[in-house]
DNA sequence: AATGAATGAGTATTCATTCAT
DNA sequence: TATGAATGAATACTCATTCAT
């Protein structure tokens, strides 16, 4: 009789716990590390006991896959909002530029990114998971990146994937840099850093060097080469 | 009895066992993380036991330290070593292009660096030793920033300084990219990126943007922006 | 409003869910064991949730009992039906026999008596209310026992009651050893030993050895006998 | 120099913790069943902390293991070394006997043989373990049973292999039934119904029956026969 | 200097049980 | 009556660290 109603509180219910979870998660994963975070901590934050957690979510991994999952479809569909209404890729391509450098004040964010990232080099399973969630994120980016360049009839110094792939790299290691010595990467300069980085990949007045050259500059001086690491 | 010899040949011994603790520390601490990686693998990977390892470091965060010193002053040698036979400040300025190429492919040390920065974010006072060591590391590269500017009468974008630690942070951020996801961020992409990002900063083609003008547009389109992390 | 049937049909409800979660437990605690048995698994089983099960059982210990006190009334009632209409005792030995040799197929009984008498050897609250149950169990059977015997002016080499229980005893721990090993104890060798232990009991064509003898039997050669586990 | 006595002092010190856990493990798994004891408590029986535990041993399970493993080995050697000197097999079996009579008093080691093989019922790794040290038991058991067995010109019952497991599994299903309720199988019973087992199953006075008699009065009177339990 | 036995704090996870609906 | 979200106690196992040798 009223089991639907029923079922459908019991699933708000739930859902509100989650995004609790998720939220309380976001705030201890970047404070601690995901190795370092604690289950109780995170539920305790989110108002809950550890229970709760294991309710709605498997594990320690689960829930940071929940919260990059969430936080990945919200900035995708941000750029395609933010982008939506505007015909001329220039105009895309600008309002691209400030939402980018706005996002870059997410500090939580970069650590957080950072974190999934190292744990996922070290995890196959993680690292399928996230690579199919990057390339997800990335393709709009793309769109916008195309759009410009055609209109130009420049052409982007190299694929326009591995450059928006690059744009959030290079925002989280800035922001990192500045969490670690605000006196070496002041907030200035690291938005400076960004808008150059992102006007010359764009901008593209630099000739792109060919691959050749690339690899005869490097063979130049030999350094000592690592062996690859394990991945 | 125990002739100086014999004393300096205990030392000898002592620091083979460490350089070979170290050696085995930056494979493990790549290969699993810091929290993750086990003394007793480190210390077998390094032909010993934990006994050897306790012998030659207080702990798990000495050894860290230990490794990253070690690296850093190579790296700072490195790069004297190569320019300093150099007079004009565009050929080091070329050597050091070349050199920072090179570095950019040992993915072992972007691993190693990226996970002790996140791992000093969080703890004070990590991040002060490590700190200190950046301002060692950078300052001959700001050296080699400065001499070239002058020369060229044109000015920087942005602080030498910060841009001397963008290079890092960018040179491991693609890495890390490179690592997750080759197609999305291949090789030549990876170095690209990077000649170009070198080649922005120091040919300064861009007429800097004022701070102004980066605030301006930032403000443009307002976006949720999440409050600072504690760091 | 609420008519009688209404109730009624509540109550009959009821009962079927009992039922339903009694059948589920014996096949989970079979299958399990006392401890390693989930209630949510027992409740699934049953086609419900955990909710059903605290409705009608107050712990996993009390559904339990509700399993052998259910199991064990039908057992005591299969006998008494069974012989109920036979007069000569010797039919109803053949009778007892018959049945006792068809219920040692059930493994799964086998499992959950010893699942339950070891739990009940651990806590003192439960092997009295096992105890309890087992006099209940044994009555019926000493009765037939002691009418055989009557007739036929032999004795009994042991108590009847000790015999009763060593009947369920031993097949328990003969099925047991099927279940580990069939080749070490194949069922046919099972019945046998089953079928010549019930004759060897009731025919008594040995005489019985005296207490005395036994005991010198065992002391003639001391071997280590270990302290009485506390019970 | 000294690092071969270090090393021998060093296997010493490991064994005689190894004995003393698997000593206190004994008692404490006979006392609360293998679930329900907690690895610290045993540890703390033996005088040490949790980590000398996992110092000598993988898991809860591999203790389990290396107990039934000692107390198995001790009991074949026992066996063999209270037979060895005897040469006529009808002394042997007397000894064996009294042997036989004196085990069954260890009640500790009843309930860690039925414990053991209910977990093993379930674990079928555990089984195949088990069965291959049933068998290692069996075997000196069985050379006795036939040399008597081939003396006398008379046959057993049923195989001699079903028959010594059988005698381990009667032994412990009573003993059983004697800490449950000492009243319903007081000492004496058990011991004297032990003593009948025993010489009913060698002395051979009831003519076998044979499998087909066996099927025949079971199927007699059908009985509601369970499915068999996944096994 | 190096070994390796032992410590013991720390934590993810499980699950019987409660309770609002 | 039955649901399922949430509780929270309980515990096996890990691993950095200590210390006697």
């Amino acid at each position: 009789m009223k089991s639907r109603s029923a079922t459908s509180r019991h699933r708000e219910r739930s859902e509100a716990t989650r995004a609790r979870l998720i939220r309380a998660a976001e705030k201890i994963f970047a404070r601690d590390g995901f190795e370092a975070a604690k289950l109780e901590e995170i539920a305790a934050e989110a108002g809950y006991t550890r229970g709760a957690f294991y309710a709605n979510f498997g594990s320690k991994e689960d829930l940071f896959f929940a919260l990059l999952e969430g936080e990945i479809s919200s900035r995708i569909s941000r750029v395609e909002q933010i982008t939506r209404n505007l015909r001329d890729p220039k105009d895309k391509l600008r309002a691209f530029r400030d939402f980018f450098l706005t996002l870059c004040e997410d500090r939580r964010w970069s650590l957080i990114a950072l974190e999934f990232k190292l744990f996922a080099v070290r995890h196959p399973q993680v690292k399928a998971r996230l690579a199919a969630m990057n390339r997800r994120l990335v393709r709009p980016r793309i769109g916008i990146l195309r759009d410009v360049m055609e209109g130009s009839g420049r052409a982007l110094p190299v694929s326009p994937t591995a450059i928006a792939m690059s744009l959030s790299a290079v925002t989280n290691a800035l922001g990192l840099e500045h969490m670690l010595d605000r006196s070496l990467m002041p907030e200035t300069a690291l938005k400076q850093i960004l808008g150059n980085y992102f006007d010359g990949l764009t901008a593209t007045q630099l000739p792109a060097q060919t691959e050749e050259t690339v690899t005869r500059n490097v063979k130049t001086k030999k350094v000592r080469s690592r062996a690859k690491i394990p991945t």
